[in-house]
DNA sequence: GCTGCACGGGAGAGCGCTCTCCCACACCCC
DNA sequence: GGGGTGTGGGAGAGCGCTCTCCCGTGCAGC
C-alpha cells in the first residue's frame, strides 16, 4: 500500500499471475487478446510502473548507459570542477547526437568526466557496479588510457576517434582524409598555386591522416611538394607554424591548417605580417568548432557530422550490450566543406 | 562462479557470514576489527563489486540524479536532436557545477533534456521508476510546467532560478537586485549621467527584480527616473528596445541591460546610430554568458557564480533526499560585476 | 480413441543485497 | 550468584521482478 503498486498488485487487479502481467508489459510470447486488455486496464486503474532496480538485478542490465567525456582538461586541480569541456561546442554536439538518439528508446546518459587517473578508476568502478550497461567514450587525447581500461574490464564501449593504440574496440569516425581533399580542391578552386599546410602532431591519426590526404589531393592537382609546418591542435602552435611557413615561402597564398584552433593561430599570425585573408592568403580550417566563427574573417573549415556519428555511436553501443562478443566495427563519415569569409 | 562475485562469496572466503561482510562495506554497527580485516582481505582477493540493482532494490534509492535541462529550444520538431542546448555555455558550466560536487560522491548525474510535453513525460516516467531519486532542474523559461509536475509527482527536485508560479520546491538563485545595483554603481563611477535600461520581460522574476534593483540603487545615487524599455532576453528585442531609448532621449551616455543578449543587440543599435561605446555610451550587460565575450567592444557584465550555484543544487538535492519531507529552502548567491571594455 | 503437440497460463525459484530479529557471550551491579 | 545490559555476529525474510519449468486445454493425425 505503501509505495507504488507492483506487478503482484496488478496481477490481483486483474486476476491473473504475476508471471502473465510480466508477459503483457515486455510484450514476450503469445498472450490472449481478451486477457491483455484486461491486463492493461489493470495497469492503468493501478498506476503500475515497474521498479528498474528489481528488473535489473534478474536481467542483469541496467538500462543505462555512460556518455563519457575522457581525458579532458589538465586544469582540474585549478578548481574543484572537472573541466571546461563544455566550453567546447563539439562536446554539447556529441551530447545532442546521443541524446537524440537514445532518447526514444527511452535511455538517458550517465555524463562523466574521466580527466584524472581517480576519475578513471571511478568510471570502471561505476560500470563494473552495473550502473551502466556500456559507455560512449569522447576522448580528447588519442592516447586516453580509458579506452583500453573500459575493453579489458569487459565492458561494451565505443569510441569517438580512431584510437591511437590498436585496440578491439568499435568506434566512429570521419574520414580524415576526405576531409582534407575537400580542403585541396576548395583552395585549388579558388586559384591557389603556392599552398602549405599546418599539421597536426604526426604522432595521432588525426594529424596524420589530414597532411597525408592533403598532400595526396593536392599532388592531383599537379603540386607534388606541400610545405607543411608541425603544430599540436593548439591556437599557438597554429601562429608559430605559420610564421615558419611564412618565412619558408613569403609568397603564399593559401593555407589548409588541421584544426580551427590552429587556422585562428595562424589568422593571427598573417594579420601581424600585414597579409590580408583572404585577399592574400585563403585559410582552411577543419573541425568547424566555435572557433570557426569566432574567427575575424569567419573561418571557412571543414565539418563532421558530429550529431550522426555520436547517434551512431549509440547504436554501436546498444548493438555491443545486446549481443555481447559482437564483433567490432568502425564507422567512417564524410565530411563536409563549410565555406565562410577566410577563403 | 560466472559473473562478478557475490556477498555470498566473499563471506564464504571470509569464514563469516554475508550480514557481517554487508556491515563492514557500509560501515554500520560495530564489527570486530580483527574480522573486519579479515572481511577486507576477502573483499580484496575475491575483487568483489556491490551489484547496484540489488541493493537499490532494498534500499529503494537508485544512488543516481537527474540533470535536467527542461523548456530548452523550441526548434526541436526541426532536427531529430534535442537542442542546441550547449551552445549556450550557462549549462556547461551548470553540468560542471553539479559534476564538481557529486562526483566526490560516486554519484553522476543523468543528463536529460525536457524540452517538449512528452520528454517531459519522460523525464516524469523516469524518476518514478526510480532510475533517479531526485532531479535538478535547469529551465529557461519562467514559466516550466516540469518543476511543479515534478514536486506532484513526490520526487525530490531543486530548482535554478526562483519559479515564476510559487511552487513548494528549493531552489538557488542569483540576487538579482544586487547584480543590478552593481551595474548601477559602476554607471555612476564612470561618471554617466544620463543613463536608461533595457529590462527583461516583466512577467519574470528576472526580468522584474534587474529593473526594480537598478531603479532602486540609480535613485540613490540621485536618478529618480530612469527610461525603461522591455525586451523578451533575445538580441533582437535588445536592439528594438535600445531604438525606443534612443528616440526618447538622443544624448543618453550609459545603459543597463537586463541580459548580455539584450545587451548585444544594444551595441548594434548604438553603432547604427554612430554612438561609440564606450566613448558616448557606457554598456553593462548581465550574465557573463558568452555572447559577453563574443561582443565588440568586449561587454561589462554582471556574473552569478554559476557553479558555485549548482554545486549548491546537488547539495540541496542530496538533503531532500536524504530527508523526505525536508522543508523546502532558497539559497541566494552574490553575483559580481566584470569589467571589460564596454563602459 | 489415443498420442502428439502447440498454446496459453500459473507456480515458484531465484537475482544480490539490506536489515530486522534473535542469540551467544561477556561484563557489571546489587 | 542472579538478573540486567551491552556488544558482536548469524539466520533469514524479503525487495519486485523475470524466466524456466510445468500443467491443462484444444486440436490435428493416425
Amino acid at each position: 500500500m505503501t509505495g507504488s503498486p507492483t506487478l503482484e498488485d496488478v496481477a490481483r487487479a486483474a486476476g491473473v499471475s504475476r508471471a502473465t502481467v510480466s508477459r503483457v508489459i515486455n510484450g514476450i510470447r503469445n498472450v490472449d487478446p481478451v486477457i491483455q486488455e484486461t491486463v492493461r486496464e489493470a495497469l492503468a486503474s493501478t498506476g503500475y510502473v515497474p521498479n528498474q532496480a528489481a528488473r535489473s538485478l534478474v536481467t542483469r542490465r541496467s538500462g543505462a548507459i555512460a556518455l563519457v567525456v575522457s581525458g579532458a582538461g589538465g586544469d582540474s586541480e585549478e578548481h574543484p570542477f572537472p573541466s571546461k569541456v563544455f566550453a567546447d561546442p563539439f562536446f554539447g554536439r556529441v551530447a545532442d547526437g546521443i541524446v537524440g538518439f537514445l532518447r526514444p528508446l527511452g535511455i538517458h546518459p550517465i555524463l562523466m568526466f574521466a580527466e584524472t587517473a581517480e576519475a578513471r578508476g571511478q568510471v570502471l568502478t561505476y560500470l563494473r557496479q552495473g550502473n551502466a550497461d556500456g559507455a560512449v567514450l569522447v576522448s580528447t587525447h588519442a592516447d586516453d588510457p580509458l579506452p583500453g581500461l573500459v575493453v579489458e574490464a569487459g565492458r561494451p564501449a565505443v569510441l569517438f576517434a580512431r584510437p591511437f593504440e590498436p585496440i578491439p574496440i568499435s568506434y566512429v569516425d570521419v574520414a580524415h582524409r576526405t576531409g582534407a581533399k575537400l580542403a585541396a580542391d576548395h583552395l585549388i578552386a579558388r586559384g591557389r598555386t603556392r599552398v602549405a599546410t599546418i599539421s597536426g602532431p604526426l604522432d595521432v591519426p588525426a594529424g596524420q591522416d589530414r597532411l597525408a590526404g592533403f598532400r595526396d589531393a593536392m599532388a592531383t592537382h599537379g603540386h607534388p611538394y606541400i610545405p607543411a609546418a608541425e603544430g599540436n591542435f593548439t591556437r599557438d602552435s597554429g601562429e608559430a607554424a605559420m610564421e615558419r611557413l611564412l618565412a619558408e615561402d613569403p609568397g603564399l597564398d593559401g593555407v589548409f591548417a588541421a584544426n580551427d584552433l590552429m587556422a585562428q593561430g595562424a589568422l593571427q599570425a598573417l594579420r601581424h605580417h600585414g597579409r590580408r585573408v583572404p585577399d592574400d592568403v585563403a585559410v582552411v580550417g577543419f573541425d568547424d568548432s566555435s572557433a570557426a566563427l569566432a574567427c575575424r574573417p569567419a573561418l571557412t573549415t571543414v565539418r563532421h557530422p558530429v550529431e550522426d556519428m555520436a547517434a551512431e555511436m549509440g547504436r554501436l553501443l546498444l548493438a555491443h550490450v545486446e549481443e555481447p562478443g559482437r564483433r567490432v566495427t568502425s564507422i567512417i563519415f564524410e565530411p563536409t566543406l563549410v565555406v565562410r569569409d577566410s577563403s
